[in-house]
DNA sequence: GCCTAACCGGAGGAAGCCTCCGCATGTGTG
DNA sequence: CACACATGCGGAGGCTTCCTCCGGTTAGGC
């Protein structure tokens, strides 16, 4: 469960292939996008198609293997602020830090989005996973008090993931820039107090 | 500035295949979104590639096409609203209304907010428009002391649009399928009153 | 140094986008 | 009614991307 894990250890060449594969995937992604072409991934790493898809059968696979490290920190960081801070503010900080790492890669929001379709694969488990650790700091901030308490954990993440969205849409336009911090903190701030206003 | 317009009459049998288009259009973002592919949709119509290309351009030129009517529609309530209803509840009838537009066609939200970035079509004169009219709508709200004064227009179509992509993107999920109706009353609901909530 | 499991790489097919240009046909005119 | 030509048709073909398949190569244990 850990991107190579440990089957077999991998033939050194494969293990170096691998490697150069997953560093100008992380260039690609950064400049084109998670849209970006794989063949031109394969071929800047210098390996062929086939390899390359042996290594990572899908696109999913791929962006799984870029993203492990983050995944993983997201989540953990989840548990800390749970541990240390108060509920309402757990959730404010953690949601922020969730929108940056969706922000990492234009499409990235989408690609996260798109994979609870599929639960075939690691990618959509990584998802899961965040998610449930934000699920948590959600009834936390509602049990104190702080969030409206009729507020579904998929509610949220479709708002924050929204902005998120909105916001790296309109980067690059000679629109007013919106900044993602700026909705976030529109949004929450509407989400706080009990209810209905009024 | 309609459609057609009128520079030449367009010749008989090329406005059959112009309408012909134009209806297998529909059913194909009806029924594959906005994504739907072109050479299929004249192959539907019955006409070659070329002709296709000939009376659309572009995909946005053939989404112009398409949404025409409804977007002077929704522009044109707009107006009405303001007209006829105080303007907080003319504000959340016409975002409602909103979002039931972009809701038409899978992906069609992201290919309004895609075309912002491109001044040079008429998709993009048309999105500009019914946005204008939303922000007429936005203050005339906020002279009321409806919705918190320093909402930016952009800032409510981004969180808008982000809220119907989300939804747009979770329907057909096993997951608890979200309501665009809820998530456009939570956002509404928190941009109200003065500000920030203590 | 040899053998084989593991790995490589690119040919090739499918699909989509779009352009170009020789051919057909509608239509205003004489 | 027939003719001429502007107007419109259609599909071949170039390009890109995705992905699969399989004959050839090589690392690394013995």
């Amino acid at each position: 469960m850990g991107g190579a894990s440990r089957a077999r250890p991998l033939r050194a060449d494969a293990r170096a292939n691998y490697e150069r594969l997953l560093t100008q995937a992380r260039l690609a992604f950064a400049e084109h996008g998670t849209g970006a072409s794989l063949e031109e991934i394969a071929r800047r790493a210098g390996v062929g198609t086939g390899t390359f898809y042996r290594h990572f059968p899908s696109r999913d696979a791929l962006l799984q293997a870029v993203l492990h490290d983050r995944f993983e920190r997201l989540r953990a960081r989840a548990d800390a602020l749970a541990a240390t801070t108060e509920p309402d503010v757990a959730l404010t900080v953690w949601l922020r830090e969730f929108v940056e790492f969706t922000g990492a890669y234009r499409g990235l929001t989408a690609a996260l989005l798109q994979t609870l379709h599929d639960p075939s694969t690691e990618l959509h488990a990584a998802c899961v996973a965040v998610r449930a650790a934000g699920a948590t700091l959600l009834t936390g901030a509602q049990q104190v008090g702080a969030i409206r308490s009729d507020l579904a954990a998929p509610e949220l993440f479709a708002l924050v993931s929204g902005l998120s969205w909105a916001c790296e849409q309109s980067t690059g336009t000679v629109d007013v820039d919106l900044h993602v911090d700026r909705l976030l903190t529109l949004t929450l701030d509407g989400l706080r107090a009990g209810g209905t206003v009024r």
